[in-house]
RNA sequence: CGGGGCGUUGCCUAGUGGCUAAGGCGCUUGCUUUGGGAGCAAGAAACCGGAGGUUCGAGUCCUCUCGCCCCGACCA
């Protein structure tokens, strides 16, 4: 490609909205412009590089035996009505009415969809296992699109589901995808870890998500570097400590203006983890069936030196959705903020009992009464509720598993997988015969990749203060042919050459300094770039540097060029290391 | 849904009640330049996001509204 033809240009400033650096250089160097907020139209480049991105998906997916397929984003409402979801999920999905009234929805996912389809397409054991995938543009109206393409509101996302006759042939689908999820983000040059995740408004059971680790992540991922538990923090467990003590008389005592742990436990002189805190949030449960909805308060009780994980709490609960309580809503159901607790709550108050404090006696809690709060209370003898673990896993505590000390760090998450289950295919009716006619669910999967995210994760992570420096296998060319001489039908024959062997060319022929060129090789950041300049090519030479060591550069005469850059593409190549990664569970 | 910020030409910004809204980049034309964002000259381009108000006078103050960004809540 000519760059005086390219529709899109650089530009000589960073706008002003671009927060993250990728983000700032993907619209500096024409990739991507915005439109509203967290829509972006892909320019030539852009699309070039999603285009390189999508094709390896392809691939990998094809290679586990995957089918492409495309379904539909307007969707009836009634399939999403058949699961729940209709109701379950709140504004983030879009729903309108067409012209004679039915109720349709812009499918966020696709679990609806391909379980009607698979309910028509699937009905004995011989047509297991199954597995199909698309390509598709999705619509999530996110409440706060960000930095760029991280975070948008429309976006296009790899889809696959996998239907299986029993749960070992899930398993297998699982597992088949854990590893190509790897090999993506390895031949996309994107370093990613897998962590168990949250299964979230999926349903399911096990659930991975795969994380770029970036300071501007909005995951945080608790990990041990001993015997690599990784978890999203939002489900990550931790060995808790206990102090053990034989149970003594609950007692009052006057407590006054002392609504923080740490203003009780210095009044107190106890330490924290002689204490019981109260988080108060109010739930909203959905009935799946009707899509009525309930409010109920819900209280999480922790031990005082530990913080409550909202997204445990509300799992715990079961409850559809949680925000932090108003005070009105506290002391309505008779506890008191600030010297709350759940002893003597209304029965329709759901209680979240962390173990760290089912487990431990004589805490300092909340009377419930301004300015008073109870020494030695001790759970079912004071108060009940169902006791989970609701603790937030921390860097510096300990490992579930191996007692190491945990790490933690902030993640982008580019990818998941779900065993679904019979989920979808229940409430769907989505069943098959087995060999002995009975019917049954089909067990299904689902996996995820958000395309443009992953872009917008190279984009992050392979940069400088110059420009993009795109790895070779998702560049939206491989090299960028610079040319600052008069002699147009010399470099036009190398831009030919290099084309006729199969190479992605991007052809700077624009009248411009060579500052401008340079500064815009720099910004678009091709791997490889080479240069036709004056003196070089009196000596029927050219130059060839590398956008990730500019410092070096190489001169190669024309007649070696083709054999010269084929032998760079195939190192850059090869530079990028594939890991098979095997799940192990 | 709370809290904060910002809307001035394609981009970045100045202008903080007073004359015809200013500059840089980019764009157009001409000449000169061509290994790191060139020089000179001449141009085009903004009803200052929108509506209403206060005022002799509003880009500037007030109200409403739309849009975008950030923090939190939220998030396959």
């Amino acid at each position: 490609m000519k760059m005086s033809q390219v529709f899109s240009r650089t530009l000589r400033e960073i706008p002003s909205s671009a927060d993250s650096k990728g983000y700032g250089l993907l619209v500096k160097a024409g990739f991507i412009r915005q439109l509203g907020a967290g829509i972006f139209s892909l320019l030539p480049l852009g699309l070039r590089s999603i285009r390189k991105i999508e094709n390896i998906i392809r691939q990998e997916m094809d290679g586990i035996g995957a089918q492409e397929i495309l379904m539909p984003l307007v969707n009836p409402a009634d399939i999403w009505k058949e699961t729940g979801r209709y109701y379950s999920i709140d504004k983030e999905m879009s729903r309108f009415e067409d012209r004679v009234g039915r109720q349709m929805v812009l499918a966020m996912t696709h679990e609806e969809c391909v379980t009607d389809i698979a309910r028509f397409e699937i009905d004995s054991y011989k047509r297991l296992p199954s597995l199909v995938y698309q390509l598709q543009t999705k619509w999530r109206d996110d409440p706060r699109p960000r930095a760029g393409l991280i975070r948008v509101r429309e976006f296009t996302m790899k889809d696959s589901y996998s239907f299986d006759k029993d749960y070992e042939g899930l398993e297998k689908q699982y597992k088949a995808h854990y590893s190509a999820y790897f090999r993506i983000f390895d031949r996309c040059a994107l370093p990613t870890i897998a962590v168990g995740s949250d299964s979230g408004m999926m349903g399911g059971k096990v659930a991975h998500e795969y994380m770029y680790l970036s300071p501007i992540g909005e995951d945080t991922i608790i990990i041990c570097d001993s015997c690599l538990y990784t978890a999203n923090r939002q489900i990550a467990l931790f060995e808790k400590e206990y102090y053990p003590e034989e149970p003594k008389e609950k007692e009052e005592v006057y407590t006054p203006e002392l609504t923080t742990i740490e203003q009780l436990t210095q009044f107190l002189k106890v330490p924290p983890h002689k204490t019981a805190k109260a988080l108060f949030m109010m739930g909203t449960f959905v009935d799946e069936t009707t899509g009525e909805e309930t409010q109920k308060l819900v209280v999480g009780l922790v031990r005082g030196d530990l913080d409550i994980e909202e997204n445990k709490l509300q799992n715990s609960a079961k409850a559809n959705a949680i925000r932090p309580a108003h005070p009105e809503e506290i002391q309505k159901a008779h506890m008191e903020v600030g010297f709350g607790s759940p002893i003597g709550v209304k029965e329709d108050v759901v209680v979240i009992v962390d173990e760290s404090v089912a487990k431990s006696n004589n805490l300092v809690a909340g009377a419930n009464k301004l300015n008073y709060h109870y020494l030695n209370t001790n759970f079912k003898r004071d108060y009940d509720g169902i006791v989970a673990d609701i603790a937030m896993a921390k860097a510096g505590y300990k490992c579930p598993h191996c007692n190491g000390l945990l790490k933690q760090s902030k993640g982008i998450e580019v990818g998941n997988i779900f065993q679904l289950g019979t989920r979808y295919s229940e409430s769907m009716n989505c069943t098959y015969q087995d060999e002995n006619g009975k019917r049954l669910p089909v067990i299904m999967g689902s996996y995820g990749i958000g395309v443009g995210r992953l872009l917008a994760c190279l984009a992050e992570e392979y940069n400088d203060e110059k420009g993009l420096k795109l790895p070779i296998t998702s560049a939206p060319y491989q090299i960028h042919l610079v040319s600052l001489v008069k002699e147009e039908e010399v470099v036009e024959k190398i831009y030919t050459d290099l084309k006729n062997s199969g190479f992605e060319v991007l052809y700077d022929d624009r009248k411009e300094s060579a500052g401008v060129k340079f500064a815009d090789a720099d910004l678009i950041g091709l791997p490889i770039r080479i240069t036709v300049g004056s003196r070089a090519l009196k000596e029927n030479s050219v130059e060839i540097k590398l956008r990730k060591n500019l410092q070096e550069s190489l001169l190669v005469s024309l007649d070696s060029l083709l054999s010269e850059v084929q032998k760079i593409a195939e190192t850059l190549k090869k530079e990028i290391e594939v890991r098979h990664i095997e799940y192990e569970n």
